[in-house]
DNA sequence: TCGATACCATACGCATGAGTATGGATTGCG
DNA sequence: CGCAATCCATACTCATGCGTATGGTATCGA
């Protein structure tokens, strides 16, 4: 997918329009979005985007649908796959930890709570990580009470820690320290 | 201080805008805070505004200065005054968690962290929070890398919190679930 | 009481950004 | 080749929101 990044003088199609709003959001935020900007960006001018769109909010729906789908997807399945259950929340938390670069969408729109239409996705993602997360809690040996309590606070831990170091650059943090504040946590939150 | 809230005609000062306009911001976030908007709000036009402040930019400044100022205080000391060290942490685990409307406009600040006003007000709160927080668990018997991988921790549990609860309406929590969650939370962070 | 200062209303200018109208260029296809 | 679609540029309109100019009203001290 997606052949023609910059260069290419290509024409655009809608999906080129929404990968570009999601790196722009992914950049500056949802309330940067504007279509002069982006029109700009790509080279091209409101013309064409009213094209393709017929709305400012039609294209922001679309690619929030579109990061909604091609999201995560396979780190869920690729920890559901391991064989020892109390693998897998080490595991688990090392690959989220050290790809971090997915997560800046879900970082910009955790800034745009307050926008109608980011509400919904935002709910629907983290619910279904939620549930997933408890799941793995309970396999990891927690009754289900503990397990939902457990997950809600790890998941209010990532989405804490996003903010605070994206976003914000609180004392830019060394690779070193980074890992041993994995490695902390990972005891902390594990069972036993 | 505010002897006039609302109903009270007389005439307004700087520090009615500033409270009026953390009020705004604590509802609607930092992009709502409209000079106009908040002039209706009030029951005056924008020729009183710009008496006051000098331009948008400047009440907002002042906003947050007057909220980095007043804000906690209370808190901290009374937690520092607390003769056993073991019975500080769950004792400020339940006072925030009780206590959530104070902490509105941190919440709304968070979503506003790339906005060039609002991250130094906010990377000076959160530092001083941390260290706080890092204090605490140093006396509740951690070492000191320990100690801040705790409050790291803890921390971005209290900031993902805010997030996912006030302006993500997740699945809204009932009240007793919720007591139940902040003493899991306690049981987990708190050393042994 | 009366003038100076503090406070506010009204009426502007001006920039930005969304959306529309319309015509030109480019591409696939018969 | 040639004619439809498809894709894009140019040139507008319109609403919003900041900031300014200027004149009016209230309030307080001498």
């Amino acid at each position: 997918m997606n052949a023609s990044a910059k260069p290419e003088r290509t024409r655009l199609s809608a999906e080129d329009w929404e990968d570009a709003a999601l790196k722009l959001i992914a950049d500056q935020g949802v309330n940067a979005l504007a279509v002069e900007a982006l029109a700009r960006q790509l080279g091209v001018t409101k013309g064409s985007f009213y094209w393709h769109f017929r709305t400012r909010e039609a294209l922001l729906q679309a690619a929030l649908e579109r990061w909604e789908q091609y999201g995560e997807r396979e780190v869920i399945s690729q920890i559901e796959s391991m064989p020892d259950p109390r693998a897998r929340l080490p595991e688990l938390f090392r690959r989220v930890a050290h790809e971090l670069a997915p997560h800046r969408v879900y970082a910009a729109l955790l800034k745009a709570l307050d926008h109608p239409q980011v509400v919904p996705v935002m709910a629907r993602v983290s619910q279904r990580r939620m549930e997933f997360l408890t799941t793995i809690y309970r396999e990891a040996g927690l009754d289900s009470q503990e397990a939902l309590n457990r997950a809600r606070l790890t998941y209010a831990a990532y989405v804490g820690f996003l903010q605070l170091n994206f976003t914000l650059g609180l004392p830019r943090i060394s690779h070193d320290e980074f890992d041993a504040y994995v490695e902390h946590m990972i005891r902390t939150l594990t069972p036993n």
